[in-house]
DNA sequence: TAGTGGTCTAGACCACTTC
DNA sequence: AAGTGGTCTAGACCACTAA
């Protein structure tokens, strides 16, 4: 059942990543590339890719002269942090089953530094929309995204939706890419109220601008999290080997 | 014994990286692959591995069907986390001249958190080393390395060696990756007088353990950075494209 | 020395974007 | 329709690791 899209090197890699979940291999070894190549009846090139992308992805390394083997610390980072789209996904992968709430929708003018984000003038009209991701009535993530009002439809009802999908469906812009800040913050009065901890608790914040294909930024966005539900894992490997 | 040739593949990604950042490209546009090839000599292969090299460190990005493009933004990221190695090398590639000083160098028993950390025993004997990295006179990051004892010898006296060349001289082990933790601190006292900011004050930490070759624990550390002088930016780009 | 991953070539066709 | 990056093949040799 060999067939084009996703790609054979992509159904490679499902393989592989499914016998690492499920099977294992013995001593987290993986076979070499040739026998791979044979078993699965394609070219060592394709399996070399696939290996490649899960060694990007952190579910794998690979030692020259040596062998490739199971990467298990990579194996256990949920969200990796270069790659995170929907704070709802992101708390799924962390075991809980996490619920939306739109806890405001209004249109504002634009500070000095939000103007500055996204390259419109002071005063300007920006949606800014805060949501709030809750794990059994518990809050983990707060977000606030500014939008300018001009990208936007009036009438976006469904804003719920992750914000990429939301912009996808009420611009014409595809959301690209973000410049993400990591910053340590100390809720104030209005965020710790919402997040429901004390003021002046200590989380995490992303600081982002999103930028759509034609590098233009489309939104400015801070997330804030709850560190003591939800922190981030990073494997860190030495660069040159 | 290092016969460090480097491949034509990291020659032509130099080659690239250089015209990219000396020269520059019209509209940022990188010539297509074929082009590319035909200059240089090379297979397209080799071109399509500098490429992707580069498209990994965020260098460039690639548009199928349309082209592949110089990536501003991800030019402007210094440090990407992860590969951090050196902290001094960190400051440097935020433009500061950074010195590194130890301001301590003991023998204490591990507590329950750096035994779990160790996979040691409680009590047992570790060597703990604390750095700060300054910046004219400013501390920038503290760093406090935690390292089992019968890992190290007696007499390590060029303690101001990066981490992972430090182990690689005065252990046999070989620091292969850390596993990390981003955590928002407010510093407290201790913290605060050697980074020269108030009691209270806000900042970022990694909390890690780095792993040898044999994927056992040798190192549990714990590094402070001021957010007023030092922030980490990321890119973050959707996974399916 | 045998076996592994790393590099490199030459060539073919596909999928997508742009005109 | 033309041009771009994406996928895939078959085969060669190199660099490193481990028995």
């Amino acid at each position: 059942m060999i067939t084009r899209n996703p790609s054979l090197t992509d159904q490679v890699k499902a393989h592989i990543k499914d016998r690492i979940v499920n099977d294992g291999f013995a001593d987290d070894r993986i076979p070499p590339e040739a026998t791979l190549g044979e078993e699965l009846g394609v070219s060592r090139t394709t399996i070399r890719d696939a290996l490649a992308k899960l060694e990007n992805e952190g579910a794998i390394y690979r030692k020259q002269g040596s062998g490739t083997f199971v990467n298990r610390p990579g194996l256990q980072i949920k969200s990796r942090l270069e790659e995170i789209w929907s704070y709802a996904k992101v708390l799924e992968d962390h075991g809980y089953t996490p619920s939306v709430s739109v806890i405001s929708d209004v249109i504002v003018p634009a500070d000095d530094e939000t103007a500055a984000a996204l390259a419109i003038e002071v005063g300007g009209d920006v949606v800014e929309i805060e949501k709030l991701f809750l794990e059994d009535d518990e809050p983990v993530v707060l977000t606030r995204n500014r939008i300018p009002a001009s990208l936007l439809d009036a009438d976006h009802s469904r804003d719920e939706l992750p914000l990429y999908e939301f912009l996808d469906e009420y611009c014409d812009r595809r959301l690209t890419y973000y410049v993400s800040e990591i910053v340590p913050v100390a809720f104030n009065a209005s965020q710790a109220r919402k997040l429901h901890v004390k003021r002046g608790t200590v989380g995490l914040a992303f600081v982002e601008i999103g930028y759509d294909q034609t590098n233009e930024p489309i939104v400015y966005a801070t997330s804030f999290f709850r560190d003591d539900l939800l922190r981030f894992r990073i494997i860190r490997r030495r660069a040159g080997a």
